[in-house]
DNA sequence: AATTCGCACAACCGCTGCACT
DNA sequence: GAGTGCAGCGGTTGTGCGAAT
C-alpha cells in the first residue's frame, strides 16, 4: 500500500538503503528535488516523494547537525515551546541543523519527562501540584505569588529591576514574561526580528509580531539582563488585582497561541513591518492603548483575550535563572527553587 | 545465552493550507 | 468560488539496539 499520492505506484516502505540514500542524494544535489513527487522516478528510486522528501529533510541534507542537543538547544526548545506549542517545525526553526522530527523526539523522549520530573505539566508549562499542596511546602511565597507562578511557571524572569515592576502596576491580559534571549531563526530572508540585545534577539518573534503587545526592552544597570514587558495594550489603564482562583491557568496560553496564530498567518512579512514599526511609534507617541486595530476581516483582536490580569506590585520578587534550564526566586527559599533541571 | 523491556529515532499516515487553474 | 495537486506539518507507529532479567 503507498501513500494516496502514489498509491498507483508500488512503492517501497520502511527503512531506507545506503543504495536508495546514495540515489537521492546524487540526484538532489545535481537536479535539486524540484516537485517531489516526480523524485523518486528521476531519481530511480521505488519510494514515493513523500518519503524522498523525509528522507533528504530530516537525515540526508547536508547542513543537519546531528548529534545529541546541547543545554542551549533544550532551553531554547522549551522556551519556545512553552510559546507555541506543539508547532515542530516553528521550534526548529530556532534550532539550525535541527529538523522538526527530531525536535519532536526529543521533546517527546526526554523534555517531556524531565518536566514531568519536575511538577510541570509538558503541555500548558504549568505545575501539576495544586496551589494548596505548594503553599503547604512554602510559607514564604504568598498566594498572589503562587497564583502567579500556577499560571505561568516557566515564565522567564530576569529582573533586578523591581522599582520598574513595581512602578508598572498594571493589568495584563497576558501574562508579563521575560524570556531569555532567544537566537533568531537562520532564515531571516521572509521575517523580521525584534529588538536585539547585543546581536541577539531577545523576543520571540511571534510576540515581537504581537501587535497587542507593547515591547519594552530595558538592560539593568546592575546586571545587564534584558528586561522585557509585554504590555497588553488595550488593557492598559485598568485596575483589576487577581486572585489566585480568578483565572483558567491555561485559557491566556491558548488564545495567545491562536492570537499569534492567526496573526501570523494573516500578516503579509511586509506588512507585519509595517504594522508592528508603526504600533510601536504609536506607542512611544501616545503611551496608550489604542483598541481600534483590526488586523484580520474585521476582528478585533483585543476580543481574542479573555480578561485575564496580573497584579505586579504582588509579583516578581526577581526570578533568576537556576541552573541550566529552569528559573527561580533569587530572594526566597521557595519549592520553586527545586525546579532545577537533573540530566535526562 | 535467551528473552524481555525500554528507549531513541526513523518513517509513515492523515490532515491542512496554499497555489494554481 | 470550486476543484485539484502539492508541500508541509504534527501525531503515531515501527524498528533497531542496548540494558536488564
Amino acid at each position: 500500500m503507498g501513500h494516496h499520492c502514489c498509491s498507483k505506484q508500488k512503492v517501497k516502505r520502511g527503512l531506507w538503503s545506503p543504495e536508495e540514500d546514495e540515489k537521492l542524494i546524487r540526484y538532489i544535489t545535481t537536479n535539486g528535488h524540484g516537485c517531489w513527487s516526480s523524485v523518486p522516478k528521476l531519481a530511480g528510486l521505488q519510494r514515493c516523494g513523500k518519503s524522498c522528501r523525509l528522507r533528504w529533510i530530516n537525515y540526508l541534507r547536508p547542513d543537519l547537525k546531528r548529534g545529541s542537543f546541547s543545554a542551549q538547544e533544550e532551553r531554547t526548545i522549551i522556551d519556545v515551546h512553552r510559546i507555541v506549542g506543539n508547532r515542530w517545525a516553528q521550534i526548529a526553526k530556532y534550532l539550525p541543523g535541527r529538523t522538526d522530527n527530531e525536535v519532536k523526539n526529543f521533546w517527546n523522549s526526554c523534555i517531556k519527562k524531565k518536566l514531568i520530573a519536575q511538577g510541570l505539566d509538558p503541555n500548558t508549562h504549568h505545575l501539576l501540584l495544586p496551589i494548596d499542596q505548594i503553599n503547604n511546602n512554602n510559607n514564604n511565597i504568598n498566594a498572589c505569588t503562587l497564583s502567579h507562578i500556577h499560571q505561568q511557571p516557566t515564565a522567564l524572569v530576569c529582573s533586578s529591576n523591581t522599582q520598574m515592576i513595581k512602578d508598572a502596576k498594571m493589568d495584563m491580559k497576558s501574562p508579563f514574561m521575560t524570556l531569555p534571549p532567544l537566537p533568531p531563526p537562520p532564515d531571516t530572508s521572509n521575517s523580521i526580528h525584534p529588538p536585539s540585545l547585543h546581536g541577539i534577539s531577545a523576543i520571540p518573534p511571534f510576540e515581537f509580531l504581537n501587535p497587542n503587545y507593547v515591547w519594552m526592552t530595558t538592560v539593568s544597570d546592575q546586571n545587564q539582563h534584558a528586561v522585557m514587558e509585554l504590555v497588553n495594550r488595550s488593557s492598559m489603564g485598568r485596575s483589576t488585582p487577581i486572585g489566585p482562583y480568578q483565572i483558567n491557568p491555561s485559557g491566556f496560553e491558548v488564545l495567545e497561541e491562536n492570537y499569534m496564530r492567526d496573526t501570523i498567518a494573516s500578516l503579509e512579512p511586509r506588512k507585519q513591518l509595517e504594522g508592528v514599526q508603526q504600533q510601536q511609534e504609536d506607542k512611544v507617541c501616545e503611551g496608550k492603548a489604542d483598541n481600534s486595530k483590526e488586523l484580520r476581516n474585521g476582528e478585533n483582536i483585543d476580543n481574542s483575550f479573555d480578561s485575564c490580569s496580573f497584579d505586579l506590585e504582588l509579583e516578581y520578587s526577581g526570578l533568576l535563572p537556576c541552573g541550566t534550564g529552569m528559573y527561580c526566586s533569587s530572594t526566597s527559599s521557595s519549592c520553586i527553587d527545586q525546579l532545577t533541571w537533573g540530566d535526562c
